[in-house]
DNA sequence: TAAGTTATGATATAAAATTACATTACCTAC
DNA sequence: GTAGGTAATGTAATTTTATATCATAACTTA
């Protein structure tokens, strides 16, 4: 847990002087990362001793150590205690919350990523003769950016966020063919029946979802990762971005096994979209 | 920038002694942060001195202040020097380097937000008759998001990612629909038209786009940030991103705004989408 | 190679943090 | 209500750490 988190956590758990110091730490974590031991007793109105105790209660080996977890915890910007959204949160505050918590559970899906996976994954994305992306509720914006990435790459490519759509695309599988399928929870039953349906035609079937999940365990090749559950608002938030950049990850691989011949292709490919917009001397 | 890109970025400017000091922190930060100026300097095989020197030629106050700088940028895992994905990187580091660019860029975005425009568009989003969204490219994917979102929310939602249909449904807009168009140029010359369509028929248009472009101009309320460019594969990746999370965001605004109750009534929607899922408990 | 310049290190000093111990405040039992 | 104990806090001494000063060494350039 962060460490400013946890100085307003464990409030109650400290003595009255310890509590100044946590108080004096809480109005102003960026003065107290810069002070001495001294200046921040002075500040606390306590000795410098019981600002000592008060970095070791909280699992460090001293001020200096506590300074150093702190700028740490403060390095992402505002120090908001709590990531979680509450009723009487300003546009500001629930705003950096959310952005906060979104570059949070990134970085836990990054660190659960298996990259191997993903290694593989991309041998099979480059040898696919085409690519469908299926997807169904968030996960298929998810699978409609992956879409546009892979579209870009000159390989054909397939798109249904119509269940039936998707199931017809499956049955007319061939060997060669690379499925992808997106779903945070792994569970969605047609998701899970279009899996077998297309390894059944001899697809490959890569899995963008929840490690040990059913839809994983039908795929030739699961990428999983751990995504904290969307809890504060009951909507898919967090899930689908690191589906979105693990999309980014794969076409990355993608390009840099095609070697740099074909990222000037890329390169093209964005130079003629640039006709479809207005002269950046125009200002209209 | 970055404390440790800085070390890396300035070895060339470095002397002879203080490179030795740069080439011990760049193999191992972590160290580094938790060393005292002396161990450094033995590890470094030079004087303290040189390192003091080492850390202030950083725009540094000294050598407590240069460790709390290089603990904040080790804050977020694994240090990468760079975050942009080279020829010869590995399947690690470049699904580390993308995850943290994408971070990155996040927090790049949430800081050049301005919230009382969020605020606004709340205002405006809560009031709707319809709300529109519209994007091409790699932004309809974004729209297509928003509107699995509100969707959720029983408003009415639109999102066409066909130029004609949007431009039609503007053509039929009226007083109390909001139209939300979604470009990160702001240069999409339908885009701009259909901004101009939608307000000249009385409805609200809100750009989620860039600050200054043509299209923040035609926009009623224009939502501007600023993501940096997306330079490295010439795909799209941080500034739909940062898109989305400032949906979330507008969503989240929404649902305050609604009062708990509406929350409720957001948790159902949840319940029910359940039931096309297998079972917990049921491994296939 | 001599003069000047810059880089580096040794030593001294200052600052900061920690330890050890003393004092105070607080609580409980009688 | 007070004696005895315990936990909290502070004072002062000690140790650790960082910085300033100055001397020396290395390197440049004429």
């Amino acid at each position: 847990m962060n460490t400013l988190e946890k100085v307003q956590k464990s409030l109650t758990q400290f003595s009255k002087s310890e509590r100044k110091v946590a108080e004096v730490i809480l109005a102003s974590p960026q003065t107290a990362i810069h002070s001495s031991i001294a200046t921040l007793a002075k500040m606390a109105d306590v000795s410098e001793p019981t600002v000592n105790r008060f970095c070791r209660r909280l699992d460090t080996k001293g001020f200096p150590d506590f300074k150093l977890h702190l700028a740490q915890s403060l390095a992402n910007g505002t120090p908001y205690v709590s990531r979680h959204v509450e009723e009487d949160d300003t546009p500001e505050s629930y705003t950096t919350k959310i952005f906060e918590s979104s570059m949070a559970s990134l970085d836990t899906a990054r660190q659960s990523l298996d990259t191997s996976a993903i290694n593989k994954a991309v041998d099979i994305l480059t040898q696919a003769k085409t690519i469908s992306f299926f997807g169904l509720g968030a996960s298929a914006s998810v699978a409609h950016d992956a879409q546009n990435k892979f579209f870009r790459f000159n390989v054909p490519v397939i798109c249904f966020d119509d269940v039936l759509m998707q199931r017809m695309s499956c049955i007319n599988c061939n060997e060669g063919d690379v499925v992808v399928l997106i779903s945070h929870t792994g569970r969605t039953k047609s998701l899970i029946e279009i899996a077998r349906i297309a390894r059944e035609n001899g697809a490959a079937v890569i899995g963008i979802t929840a490690r040990n999940s059913p839809l994983s365990y039908e795929c030739t090749l699961p990428v999983t990762m751990e995504v904290p559950e969307d809890t504060d608002m009951y909507l898919p938030m967090a899930s689908r971005l690191a589906q979105l950049v693990t999309i980014d990850v794969l076409a990355t691989g993608f390009t840099l096994r095609r070697g740099p011949r074909f990222r000037d292709n890329l390169k093209r490919v964005k130079e003629v979209l640039k006709e479809s917009r207005v002269n950046k001397d125009l200002t209209i």
